[in-house]
DNA sequence: AGGTGGAATGGTAGCGCTACCATTCCGTAG
DNA sequence: CTACGGAATGGTAGCGCTACCATTCCACCT
């Protein structure tokens, strides 16, 4: 199954000092002056642009132009060239396609969290609709930090991205101005707001956390918690939301409110949930800030033997999967991730194209998905 | 808020042709023959090395060394270069850097899935092992096909990537080939196997599979089935280890094994569960693929007022936050997920840097964390 | 004094590609 | 028939960096 040739190559970078001793036996002298070759393909073989215009019997940058603009070349000279690229293998190199023009083909994408499945539906989104596209995708992770989130715009700034993706409206001012200067659309996922940097795709949480509190005064429900994990600035919206839901029917306390910066899970929502009840036993309701503790305060309500919906009622955030086939199913805010990642390339794309979207602000908003675990 | 240069800038890329008629009139003309000037800076005015060089009065590849090889330039020079950088803000471009090495400070990284909280696990252990090395991240998805990995391999080659890591053992033969002459260190993960491209770092899926089982045997279990989904090949392993302790025991039936292609969830877990019993009532036990599908036949069992484990032992198999949570809590197979991606890079790291570990294959094993879904 | 070897630094020549012209060749208008 | 303009193609000169030598300088030996 080994390959020889493959385990001599991979001995070669294994160690740099016994490949430079190789090839400097290979250098001829003549004359008591060393004389070097043309230097050896350091690309290790691959047919070059070069190459494929020798075959082809053109121009490189005829080779150059039939691949990138093929309506420019004519269409004897495209085909003659596509068997010549076919022939080779030839492949770009997008490195040096990204140093000669300028412009590296990557989208830059920025979420908080790798593992939230949130946001892991978003990237999912950006990455099905990019595949079929020349664009690369480069991912940063930023921990919902602010300075992080920093670091990562001035590690990707210098490769000059196709596009920017980031989530969230509430950059830091630095983080602002290098998205600002970045020279390339720049789309903001998950949320809204008056004033993108450039473009914005998302929904409003304050409303979601709104709307999930209203229904849970509508079913009957007096003292509803709100419970909350990682109090990002997106969960803080929804906190306000169900503030104001609250102070609207004149129920807002704020010993309702349990909230940690904690990450989310549902191991811990289990935990917040006791809390609250703990600070506040008459509950009869809880708003999750999403559905990691919803599903926690479920798991509770079940060891707890309290009666959902009957005693208390409970909505989450986000709608994943397991919601509607939890026991009982649990009323949650479905939100559309996937598309937002599909929405947030589309403009881009458009915007590279140079037919920016007409529309700056897309709200794609949400939807109650009312369920058992509010059904009073 | 907004600055207007910044403005001004995004008008430009938006529409080439304007860009183009700019500066076009800029040009100076001369004698009736267009005279250019030294191409104006396309890179948008960052400093290069040979500003920082200029300015700390030493040559470019003094510059480039004391940034990649600091203890090659002596303390008084690295000083003052390391001033000069501070004073421009200067960072290295990226892809000259790859052009010129002939390698690209890159991680390819091919996983099945980015919103399976499996993979999205490894991914994050990855990423957190890089976040403070140079190195960039190109994550792929291959949707669990062999052809879009094969793709996908053939996209990130070109690159020269400086390691790759992928996930799994059943590549094609293509991809196999890929990988080895890839020419830099390749990490299989997720799996463990006798004969890695390069290197490897996983678990058994058929132990894990096989020691589930053994507990549930265990513990009473006669009638024990198995409800999968995706059958990608580690849930084929995790079923053959399954068949393995069922028959070592007497108890095989295939009437017992109830799959689909489908992508896991919970819903489909509930839904798998339904048919396995309307198969096989007098089930007693399940094996399940993965956490999701697990936590479908607890919510089914709750639903249908089936007692866990008294009636019905349930096993899952990941060890998701959830399942020590779940009411009743689950067993499940711990997998260290993130650990692979952590040490993944490690050995990638350290075959870069010229001392391939010792150990080319590690098992990090898993653990059988027994809860009440099988306290019988 | 001359030789030797190593450390520190620099110059040159690309890496593979594309921007920016220049050139050629046609069809059409004058 | 010539001028003109546009379409198709090609040549040249880099993009910003690093590999590969060459050079310098010094300590240390013989």
């Amino acid at each position: 199954m080994r390959d020889p040739r493959a385990e001599a190559e991979r001995a070669g970078w294994r160690n740099d000092k016994g490949a430079d001793l190789l090839s400097a036996a290979a250098r001829r002298t003549c004359g008591g002056k060393v004389v070097t070759g043309p230097r050896s393909r350091r690309g290790g073989g691959r047919p070059t642009i070069a190459d494929v215009a020798r075959k082809a019997g053109v121009g490189a940058i005829t080779v150059s132009r039939a691949l990138r603009e093929p309506g420019r070349v004519s269409q004897d000279l495209r085909r003659q060239i596509q068997d010549a690229v076919d022939e080779l293998g030839y492949v770009p190199d997008p490195n040096a396609r990204a140093l000669a023009s300028a412009r590296a083909e990557v989208f830059g994408v920025l979420v908080p969290s790798l593992t939230n499945s949130v946001f892991a539906e978003v990237v999912r989104g950006i990455y099905d609709s990019l595949s079929d596209s020349p664009f690369r995708i480069q991912l940063g992770n930023t921990h919902y930090s602010g300075l992080e989130e920093e670091r990562l715009l001035q590690v990707f700034a210098p490769q000059r991205p196709a596009a920017l993706i980031v989530a969230g409206i509430d950059q830091t001012p630095l983080s602002r101005k290098l998205l600002e200067t970045a020279g390339c659309p720049v789309v903001q996922v998950m949320e809204t707001g008056p004033d993108p940097v450039d473009m914005l795709v998302g929904f409003s949480h304050f409303d979601g956390g709104r709307t999930a509190t209203e229904h849970l005064i509508e079913v009957g429900c007096r003292r509803i918690g709100f419970i909350g994990a990682r109090m990002d600035p997106r969960s803080q919206r929804r906190l306000a939301g169900y503030r104001a839901a609250m102070e609207a029917a004149g129920l807002f306390d704020p010993r309702l409110v349990t909230t940690t910066p904690l990450l989310s899970s549902v191991t811990l929502g289990r935990e917040l949930f006791r809390d609250a009840l703990a600070k506040m036993p008459s509950l009869d309701g809880v708003f999750c800030n999403n559905d990691d503790i919803a599903l926690g305060v479920l798991f509770e309500c079940h060891r707890a033997a309290i009666a959902v919906p009957k005693t208390i009622g409970i909505a989450g955030f986000n709608d994943l999967d397991m919601m509607q086939t939890a026991f009982p199913s649990v009323t949650s805010v479905r939100t559309h991730r996937y598309e937002i990642g599909r929405r947030a390339v589309a403009m881009a794309l458009a915007a590279i194209a140079g037919n920016r979207p007409e529309q700056r602000i897309v709200d794609l908003g949400f939807e109650l998905m009312r369920r058992e675990s509010t059904a009073r």
